[in-house]
RNA sequence: GGUGACGUGACCGAGUGGCUAGGUAGAGGUCUGCAAAACCUCCUACAGCGGUUCGAAUCCGCUCGUCACCUCCA
């Protein structure tokens, strides 16, 4: 494997050389959504960015295991909050079970994610079924002495953690004493907590508290942090080899991921490299549940939201995520969606053009293709070498331009294919044709409309019936039954129906 | 207040010391019955000021502006 892939790493601020801990396989993790509502579509960069890069991993050989899990416990509001977790508050305002909730959300959002072009995780584990797990993980913590039981409720010791050396604020870049001196004046509700800095790990559940489930320090419910760190050792072993998430989860949940397995008896990181997609901004703000700018996935597809003039295809809505580097934010407008939508066609275009790249009957190879070779293969590399430089689509797909420029150009004038090598020609097809679909997983998507085209045939056919023309009668209903369809000519005029056959 | 990121042409968006980003939009041309697509050519740039350098969009400083995280968030 001598792919040079590079990802920039936030826990050490570099692009690193990505090697494997365990060559061929490689263990990715991927923080999933709180399924209390539906999906925005800030919520869908991440599967996109983490399909392409399982996708790219898996082209280069490895082994992936990809887990992408499902926040169904529900996150309480805030720390202050005493109540409700976002998931039963959502449960009690419908009259609907929490698991109802979760269930339907996620539904929807992994409906949403699959149209996206998004291949299902290898695991797609849930927190709510993974308890145990969560519960073992506390008690490592607490023997440990990170963790300190106060009234039903465990809290994660972050001073005594820090005391211990072990770095808590080292993946968000935070200094404690700082953290402790900026911390709001937020501590209703809290008393419980040694540190403001500290975090729940076990939260006591009162009776009306509609999940919660035993453990041994009574009723109760998991933390915040803790589902990920808990099913990310489960599947991916004490160290992996990739997690990530957006930006907004890097302080506090990824920090206290690490805090919670360096606390715990596994000791480590959790994973070697951290990598943080930017978010989705809407008028130059991030586009966010709590501000309410946000537009749903659904109204994507439908264009039923104020800022887009219509609907936009998953596809082009993918493709739109892809042409910004990860770690850049991007921002949504309705232009910017209308150019994306052109560049995917033309891209898709472009898989059609690859078959037409076929040298002319009569015409003869040049004896010299070499300039011809050299220049094709420095366009196909030039793709690899954006997704290479911490899976920079948005070069990839420049490059990928550049190629089909080239493609446009022989199709246009297939004798100029004397000039280039077959190999060469074929080997930049596949790439072309691997990167598009395969990596970075834009599918061609049908914009015929199969009825109406099926009309215009129809047409067509009455047309030639009516000029007695039954040559092109006969042609017409032969193509049709191709296709399963039966022209059946009535009294009231033409009708078709489904072949029987 | 603390920490961090950013400001690229009409719009989106790569690039981080010298080499075309790319897409969309616009202008002209080739092709075409007309168009579309495609191809060719062109246009509009690196927030401002100062510095380092043979050379800066790219490094440094200041100014202005924007954003993110510090509460749940992808």
């Amino acid at each position: 494997m001598h792919h040079p892939l590079s990802l920039y790493n936030t826990l050490t601020r570099k692009k690193e050389s990505f090697e494997p801990l365990h060559a061929p396989f490689v263990g990715v993790y991927l923080c999933g959504p709180t399924v209390y509502s539906e999906a925005h579509v800030g919520n869908a960069r991440g599967p996109v960015v983490f399909d392409v890069l399982t996708r790219y991993l898996r082209y280069l050989g490895y082994t992936v295991r990809y887990v992408r899990n499902i926040t169904d416990v529900g996150h309480l509001e805030s720390d202050a909050d005493e109540g409700e977790d976002k998931i039963s508050k959502m449960a009690r305002a419908r009259q609907l079970e929490p698991m109802q909730v979760a269930e339907q959300f996620a539904n929807l959002y992994q409906r949403h994610v699959e149209v996206l072009g998004c291949l299902p995780p290898d695991i797609q584990p849930r927190a709510s079924g993974h308890i145990t797990e969560q519960i073992e993980l506390i008690q490592e913590i607490i023997t440990n002495g990170f963790g300190y039981e106060v009234n039903g409720s465990v809290y994660f010791d972050v001073p005594a953690y820090n005391a211990a050396g072990r770095g808590y604020g080292k993946l968000s870049n935070r200094v404690v004493d700082e953290l402790l001196a900026g911390s709001r004046d937020n501590l209703a509700g809290q008393e419980e907590k040694r540190s403001p800095l500290d975090f729940a790990l076990w939260k006591k559940a009162d009776a009306r508290h509609l999940m919660q489930w035993p453990s041994p320090w009574g009723q109760g419910f998991p933390g915040w942090h803790l589902e990920c760190s808990a099913m990310s050792r489960k599947y991916l072993g004490q160290m992996s080899d990739i997690h990530g998430g957006g930006l907004d989860l890097m302080f506090p949940h990824h920090e206290c991921e690490i805090a919670q397995s360096q606390g715990s008896h596994s000791h480590t990181d959790e994973a070697r490299v951290w990598m943080h997609h930017n978010m989705i901004t809407v008028n130059g703000a991030k586009m966010s549940k709590s501000l309410g700018n946000f537009i749903t996935i659904s109204e994507l597809f439908e264009g039923t939201n104020a800022t887009l003039s219509q609907a936009y295809s998953p596809m082009v809505a993918r493709f739109f995520l892809l042409q910004a580097h990860y770690r850049s934010p991007i921002d949504i407008s309705d232009e910017a969606m209308q150019a994306a939508r052109k560049g995917y066609r033309k891209l898709m275009n472009g898989l059609r053009v690859l078959e037409k790249l076929v040298l002319p009957e009569g015409t003869e190879r040049a004896a010299d293709t070499a300039p011809a070779d050299t220049e094709l293969r420095k366009l196909t590399q030039d793709c690899f070498t954006g997704l290479n430089d911490d899976l920079n689509t948005a070069r990839c797909i420049a490059s990928l331009f550049n190629l089909l420029r080239k493609f446009n150009s022989y199709a246009a004038n297939p004798t100029t294919l004397v000039q280039v090598s077959e190999a060469a020609l074929t080997e930049a097809a596949t790439a072309y044709r691997t990167l598009v679909q395969d990596v970075l997983g834009l599918q061609d998507e049908p914009r015929a409309n199969a009825q109406d085209l099926l009309g215009l045939a129809l047409s067509f056919y009455q047309e030639a019936k009516a000029a007695k023309d039954y040559a092109k009668v006969d042609v017409i209903r032969a193509a049709l039954k191709e296709q399963g369809i039966v022209v059946k000519d009535t009294k009231a005029g033409v009708d078709w129906a489904y072949s029987e056959e």
